[in-house]
DNA sequence: CCTCCAGAATGTACGTTGTACACGAGACTA
DNA sequence: TAGTCTCGTGTACAACGTACATTCTGGAGG
């Protein structure tokens, strides 16, 4: 149906085979994950990635990382690998799905770029695919399902869990909104001022504790639609 | 805490006094809003609004709007009016809760570009703030607390999904991935390959499915952490 | 050693974005 | 009718992603 071609994914391109003085793709990346680490989804543009390896233009990255889209997937890529994704699923499904999503929400907070980068782009980097696949095995021994449709339940709730916490950071820091007053000031001149009773005991839940009474939520949730007398299932092995 | 100035919100500018043949602040938002719906958010800009208006510079806009986010914070809180928010809570907290999210789903689906600013921006809306307001008064009422994190929970849930739903979209529309076979294709090259079988049977749920499984999974979470013995909890009443 | 050339980095340039600033035309007040 | 305020306009700039042509360089063949 698309009438234009499709644009082509980093996926698809190789690392160019290296010579001697020449920047490699891992290089780029880091320096990348880096830059967005210390200033953010705005301060991460190609010149600056380039200036921070001493190269003078952002032609050179070019060669190495396709365009931005690319760079920014192998970042994406790079830091969900350090997600914790078991090998194999263990004994408890629901252990084993706090886990990953756990890490993945650990993972996100040293990397708060990461939610706000995510949603663009399609989520086919190689250790993404090895956390959904364990999670999917994971619901799938528990006899769970949709199982995909539970994977991306819970992989969009810790993003989208972010998201509102990273908002939350950008309202203190940049609109100097943090305190329950400042709060009380935009809500009482503009809205139903019966908001400002609920405002007053706003939870001192932390954002960790937030998290946590979330994903609880979803699991039970899930938990209470397993099939009846149903324990597990197994899968076909294949060659 | 921060150093540098708070920026300036929209809500603290009201629209100019108008003369007679004067733009309003409402036609330029009304321009955006169709603007983004059919050219989606990369497509929203000044220049194509002003255009759109049958100005010829995008500089006329800057009089009503403050700047392009001060446009994007009237857009999302115009459409945040198409949610049905009721004036008081019904009988039953689940029904109210699924209600207002549902509404808001439905709206998100006619206004994608939604799901993909909102979380950009500190939602400080008035009619976002009654929406808000609603909620904490079912939950209150119910005696579900704490009310001000299920009700970011549940915010963040639909505009999740709906942020999960565009990019599946997008991948359909820039990358020409769209059906099972196309996912194994990316999956068999760079991934563990046991996902193939899990693809096969993709859910056939429609998005609107999906978004209501997950829906009903956390009302189910929320439901199961409700006070025992607690039935409803009255809020002091205010002058 | 020198020569040569592919691979690597550079410099220049273009189109697009948001938006600051100064100007001029029109409409309301006196 | 004269003056003032309001509003739309035109020009301009910095920053962005990135296409293209050019220059540099390091290692192989002689």
């Amino acid at each position: 149906m698309p009438s234009t071609s499709p644009e082509r994914l980093i996926w698809h391109h190789p690392e160019p085979p290296g010579r001697k003085h020449a920047l490699t793709r891992a290089e780029i990346v880091r320096a990348g994950i880096a830059l967005a680490d210390t200033e953010g989804v705005s301060g991460l543009t190609m010149r600056a990635v380039a200036g921070a390896l001493g190269v003078s233009t952002p032609m050179s990255l070019y060669r190495y990382v396709l365009n931005k889209d690319g760079l920014v997937d192998l970042m994406l890529d790079e830091v969900s690998d350090e997600v914790d994704v078991p090998a194999e699923p263990g004994d408890d499904w629901r252990d084993d799905l706090r886990g990953v999503a756990s890490s993945l929400w650990r993972m996100i907070g040293r990397h708060r770029w990461y939610a706000e980068l995510v949603d663009s782009r399609p989520p086919f980097g190689p250790t993404t695919m090895r956390r959904a696949a364990f999670m999917l095995a994971v619901l799938d021994n528990a006899g769970l399902t949709p199982a995909v449709t539970y994977v991306s339940l819970l992989d969009n709730y810790v993003t989208g869990t972010a998201m509102s916490v990273s908002r939350e950071i950008a309202m203190l820091e940049r609109f100097g909104i943090g305190t329950t007053q400042d709060l009380q000031a935009y809500a009482g001149e503009m809205a139903n001022d019966s908001l400002d009773s609920w405002l007053q005991d706003m939870p001192p839940l932390t954002a960790d504790a937030r998290f946590e009474l979330g994903l609880d939520c979803l699991l039970d949730g899930i938990a209470a639609r397993r099939p009846v007398g149903r324990r597990s299932r197994s899968r076909p092995s294949r060659g």
